[in-house]
DNA sequence: TCTCGCTTTTTGGTATGACCAAACTTATAA
DNA sequence: TTATAAGTTTGGTCATACCAAAAAGCGAGA
């Protein structure tokens, strides 16, 4: 409807400011609705001007704030992909900023330290309340963490997994997803360490000290082992390769 | 220079995909190096795209994806602002999100839950490790807190003072800035319980009792106060309005 | 001299229309 | 049936134009 009305906005902007704000909350609204469907691709371009009467360029403008937002995925020349979003999603979102925050003084410890503080929470807990199951997943995990002493790859899989059952215990969706953080966020400095089975015999050990802890369900034993555990993997970290200043 | 090469970009695009790649992630280094000084206002995007010798769509999208990432803090119609990123950004980007996780099924009550995971283990550091002034900084809340109890608006305002002191010990950036989360997320649904001073009364109790506690040096009895403070607050929301589908 | 209100001048928000190159489709030849 | 070539979207950009609200000047009055 009506082909020639210029900076006089269509029917889309009725109140204020940006019409690309619309668009945006309209899409965010389909996209956590279903009415477009997770993992299917948006729309055409030329497909969302005409369905909001909107010019390219602001639908342009939505899609690329929207697809750092972590709702749409776009790859450089392909059709934006629809992300329902998720815990992960909201955390790998935020991954660019805290990139840079680590970069800063003190960042990496200060990461660091909190993954300390919420893990040292997280044994609290197992020891405390950990199902039959629970303690299932960390005895396999804690056997496949043996098993991989010998070969560093899989045995820093294998750990990370450990920690990671660690995460699910308290049956919260957040906790995972905090995980993935960490992983992905602290990941880079930890594989640039040298790794040895030697080294991964200690580690191995201090899982299995957490372990037995969370079986006798003594949470101040398993605080214990499981501070000493990533304690020394810091120090032997800080002192590896970086002065002191991460 | 050239005002004759169309879509045949100039010399910006040097590599793949977007141009606005490019002018993202040189805007983002000014921002983080400071060459763009923190809370002043952006350049003009008619001078932006001649720095960057691109066209106002890519300059624009540029702005749109990173004021979506928090570097950046655009209203309407005015300047915008640059924003060197802090932990709270990181936060608040993420906000948009995270709303809507809430709504979704158990969305809230798992919010809260990592909430009071958190601040149980928060209470059992300070118990464990709080200085001399952190004790100063929690005496002061309480008092502030108690003295406000005849006032709901107030008593709510420091009664979020008092937990935030609790996230201020760790004196790891990381903590005041989950906390700010936990505010913006969780006061949508605290703000319409109805308060009252006996209700006021009861908190101030608690917030008493967490304190004495931690003077006391005693985690678990801290720990346990945490609990039933946040427990019982949680109780009182849910049976107040909403069924139980939080 | 300082302030308030009125012009200009900027500057953000949008709309159009074009064009290119890479994706995607479809028809065609092997 | 399959490999391939031709044709058609569709995302990425650029250039230009216009509007309205901000911001910056400016000049009269306190």
């Amino acid at each position: 409807m009506s082909g020639s009305d210029h900076g006089t906005h269509g029917s889309v902007a009725v109140q204020s400011g940006r019409a690309a704000d619309t668009v945006i909350a309209e899409l965010e609204q389909q996209i956590v609705t279903g009415a477009l469907e997770n993992n299917a691709p948006l729309p055409a371009e030329r497909n969302l001007m005409e369905q909001f009467n909107a010019s390219r360029t602001v639908i342009r403008e939505a899609i690329a704030t929207l697809s750092s937002r972590g709702l749409i995925e776009s790859k450089p020349r392909y059709r934006p992909i629809v992300r329902k979003p998720d815990y992960v999603t909201a955390l790998t979102a935020v991954g660019g900023i805290v990139r840079h925050l680590l970069s800063e003084h003190g960042g990496v410890k200060n990461l660091y330290d909190s993954r300390v503080f919420i893990e040292r929470a997280l044994v609290r807990e197992a020891a405390l309340s950990a199902q039959k199951d629970d303690i299932g997943l960390l005895r396999q995990a804690l056997a496949e963490n043996e098993s991989a002493i010998s070969d560093s790859d899989a045995f820093y899989a294998t750990d990370t997994a450990f920690h990671g059952v660690l995460y699910r215990i308290p049956k919260n969706p957040i906790f995972p997803a905090i995980h993935e953080g960490y992983k992905s966020w602290l990941a880079p400095h930890w594989e640039k360490m040298l790794r040895s089975p030697e080294r991964n015999l200690v580690n191995f050990k201090s899982h299995e000290a957490i372990f037995t802890a969370i079986v006798e369900r003594d949470p101040d034993a398993a605080e214990e082992a499981l501070v000493n555990h990533l304690k020394a993997a810091w120090e032997y970290v800080r002192v590896t390769f970086d002065t002191d200043q991460l």
